[in-house]
DNA sequence: TAAGGCAGCCTTACGCTGTAAGAACCCGAG
DNA sequence: CTCGGGTTCTTACAGCGTAAGGCTGCCTTA
């Protein structure tokens, strides 16, 4: 049934995951899946769950790094895998409010690799907050995913430029030469890492 | 109206926005909001411009500062009030993929900020991806705000201990001496500051 | 002054959502 | 065979956004 909502969320998006549908691709009817589930949100963090499980996994996979940077770099690197393998799953993350096990499991192991690179408990405190749902793989995108952006006319363009002269000025010159975004506009895994060292790097500073 | 869904929302909450409610806020019939909205993506695009007149308020209530960084984080800040003052403001921005004129506005003015202070392009887009969401004042918690986190008997501390001893060991020592949490479980004013400071630092040594 | 016209609001109804309450089924144990 | 209880189905309801169309009252124009 997890296994059910996940297919479908992969497929047409969270929303579309609801319990009538949930059950019909069962061959069941919309209430039977109460046996096995509360209500919704005990579904909901059943797939918080599943998530968790495969990021688990994910991380089990890595060979272990010789320093804390490197082996935090790639267990969300492992993490954010998983988020581009299910898109719905920012999202989830976000909207829930949960407080899962399995979540708070995670990120002990990283406040533990933290440790283990001589952080000590405050600079690993700040660590979580600054990476945020970094640590999950994902940033949450303020612009949007595919918004129009292929019919872009001189006329747009002109008023762009005068209205929004900085953005203008480096949509230009970034070109976008990024043929496929992996997440949302161009989050494209480049500008993650490019996030995430910063971010690693700032922290490798404070706790020399 | 506008005015009414924003007072419900704070009141109650995002979800409680409804078309039925704004209007009996309103003294009128729920369908009679949309001759004045379109729908409801509508009206909630309004709330975003609400939001971003607000921070135009706010920031523009900022004294002139000498450097970037100085400017930057005044800027980020003073957007931060008022997320704090509209506690569905981060969930609505989140959710919200519609690239509104405001949004892109303010985005334009971080950058133009950051090119006055000698920033390339292609760096000012990549502290656009770093800052995410933080360039508009709040960044997502992963964890729960209040939840239950009142009662925890000394079972569950000892549980705690024994499965997450990382984060049992950090929240010892942390102590959660912050009387007040602003947004979320504890990302009170200075852990957000403690990030953003840790990103624009690092952004500074880039543009050096 | 009379006649439109249209801005603004209301009524009704539909399909969708999650889910409460209870009946019906199936299947192994006595 | 009967029973019990684990599993499923049926029916129904409230609440959501909203499509379609009707009513009212002011404002303009002949």
């Amino acid at each position: 049934m997890l296994r059910a909502a996940v297919e479908i969320a992969d497929a047409d998006g969270l929303q579309a995951a609801t319990m009538r549908r949930i059950g019909e691709s069962l061959g069941a009817e919309a209430m039977s899946l109460y046996y096995h589930v509360a209500n919704k949100n005990d579904l909901l963090d059943g797939l918080v769950d599943v998530l968790m499980d495969e990021i688990t996994e994910a991380v089990d996979g890595d060979r272990p790094a010789d320093d804390w940077k490197q082996a935090l770099r790639q267990r969300i690197l492992s993490a954010r895998q998983v988020m581009l393998r299910h898109r719905w799953a920012p999202g989830l993350l976000e909207g829930r409010t949960s407080m899962r096990p399995a979540v708070v499991l995670y990120h002990d192991q990283l406040v533990g690799l933290m440790r283990s690179g001589g952080f000590s408990y405050d600079l690993a405190h700040h660590a979580l907050h600054a990476l945020g749902s970094r640590a999950l793989g994902f940033s949450q995108e303020l612009f949007d995913p595919s918004a129009g952006a292929g019919e872009v006319s001189d006329r747009m363009l002109a008023e762009l430029a005068s209205q929004v002269p900085n953005l203008a000025g480096m949509l230009a010159e970034i070109a976008h030469d990024d043929p496929e975004s992996t997440i949302g506009w161009c989050d494209d895994q480049a500008e993650f890492e490019f996030a995430l060292d910063l971010i690693l790097d700032g922290l490798e500073r404070l706790n020399s």
